[in-house]
DNA sequence: CCATCCTGTATTTTTTAAAATACAAATTTC
DNA sequence: GAAATTTGTATTTTAAAAAATACAGGATGG
């Protein structure tokens, strides 16, 4: 049973493997649209499984509407339909960014609870082995598509100087600074992980697909941790990007990040 | 046989998939060193498989060496023996980093060979339809471990004026800047992707593993392109980071991104 | 037009994984 | 120390996936 996406790509085994590989790298642009995918017998070859095989994992895609199979000519990857609903954002202005963001997408709450928090958590933010921490979990999603799950932690003593309202209406930080609390600075870090079945469920993704994971820390003038977020981002629907230039001269001459206005055109 | 990494994962199936689920989480930090993971009868209630295909996958996980199991008492998660060897670069220098980094880590080239380049790499650089271009294809290594998987590409004419020789010795910018190329401004996209056989057998990891991608394109000062870099990182081995401060008085508090020396105490 | 390379389809067999079950043994909790 | 919870182990059954194979039919390139 267990219909998840629309695709009927077999639960566990190989070609499942195989399916989200594919779909990964046609998403990844490896395999660019209107380009013919490596023939079946030659992908059977690569992943050292039968044609019959590689056969299901390609028909999942089809079913997702990813490729197109020609008799005789091959599988070639369809131009994205409709909407290459890209949302980007600049890694360098970030935050400001996704303060703007929130304007232009709609968020859910899915979940909301003191609690105490997870090891990982309670060592960022210094919190004692006895205070706890306010969760709130959020699915962002612009034209109604999911694209990203945040999981926020701050301390309860902090949490409770706001509202659930208040939150809705206003950026977290203006509200702490508003109460006094000094925001200093904040740590970010990229990496990479697999969609667990409830992140999966909550981005309309598989189990086991690539997702963009980005972890930030935020501490007050007194080094005491803030927040702590958890956000996962589909990467084909959300992208981190920034700009480079090239600057000074002679043996000076390197890199610098540009941000701020300049970096918005974000024209191909 | 197929024996890839030491564990003993099956090829296919859920215990697979749920392998690679728990592993992720253990080195992304949802399960922190010393923490129980969840029961193995709840775990296979999460997933909904039964007991034994969870078994499989924490089987797996001890032949990793990841975690520990004590009967009667739970499955926890084993400290990290030795290195934390976890490779850090801040993402507002990151070029400058690299280049650091090329001097304390070690790069073995994989493939090097004139070719028509991939569709998408053509779009990017804004080739001809003829033009040929050079691809290179590295792994960079730090304390004999694999971390990152390096594509370049170059378009053959630029290529020319430098040789394989040149290129060990110099950063590839500073050759170019010498023949009089003015490099100009790159442009960065950070995403996730899963591992593919190749992939995944040069970095050492499991096919279907999510590895960190970076993508960069490099142009000169007429706007066309140098460079074209695909990138990718094993999250365990490598991490991006960024320090921002939030600068600024009343309404024009904001977040600032923080380089150079500054951002360098990646202290916990 | 013919050779070749591709996908489409079907069937059978084999292998592998998963599930269901039952019970033992270690550990923790109360 | 009894009860509950957890891992350890073993066996059997069931189901699913993968493989092997064969051939038809469309597309392409010479």
């Amino acid at each position: 049973m267990n219909v998840q996406n629309g695709s009927s790509a077999p639960e566990g085994g190989k070609a499942r493997r195989i399916y989200l590989l594919l779909k990964d790298e046609i998403l990844g642009g490896t395999h660019a649209p209107g380009q013919a995918l490596p023939g079946e017998l030659r992908l059977a070859e690569t992943h050292s499984v039968s044609r019959v095989t590689i056969r299901r994992a390609l028909d999942a895609l089809v079913g997702d509407g990813l490729v197109e199979r020609r008799a005789g000519s091959g599988t070639v990857v369809r131009r994205p339909s409709s909407q290459p609903v890209q949302l980007r954002a600049d890694f360098a202005t970030l935050m400001p960014q996704l303060k703007r963001m929130a304007d232009e997408t709609t968020a859910r709450l899915l979940s909301f609870a003191y609690m105490t928090p997870p090891v990982m958590v309670a060592e960022a933010l210094n919190l004692g082995p006895d205070e706890r921490v306010q969760r709130a979990v959020r699915l962002r999603l612009a034209n109604d598509k999911a694209f990203s799950h945040l999981t926020t932690y701050v301390p309860e003593n902090i949490a409770q100087s706001y509202s659930e309202a208040d939150l809705a209406s206003t950026p977290l930080f203006r509200l702490l600074e508003r109460r006094g609390v000094v925001v200093e600075n904040a740590r970010q870090t990229v990496s990479a992980v697999l969609a667990t079945p409830e992140t999966a469920e909550a981005l309309e993704t598989s189990v086991g697909a690539a997702l963009i994971s980005l972890t930030r820390v935020v501490y007050d003038s007194a080094g005491a941790g803030i927040e702590y977020l958890s956000a996962l981002y589909r990467p084909d629907r959300f992208q981190l990007e920034m700009t480079l230039n090239r600057v000074g001269g002679g043996d000076d001459r390197h890199w610098e990040p540009v941000f701020g206005e300049e970096a918005k055109q974000s024209a191909t």
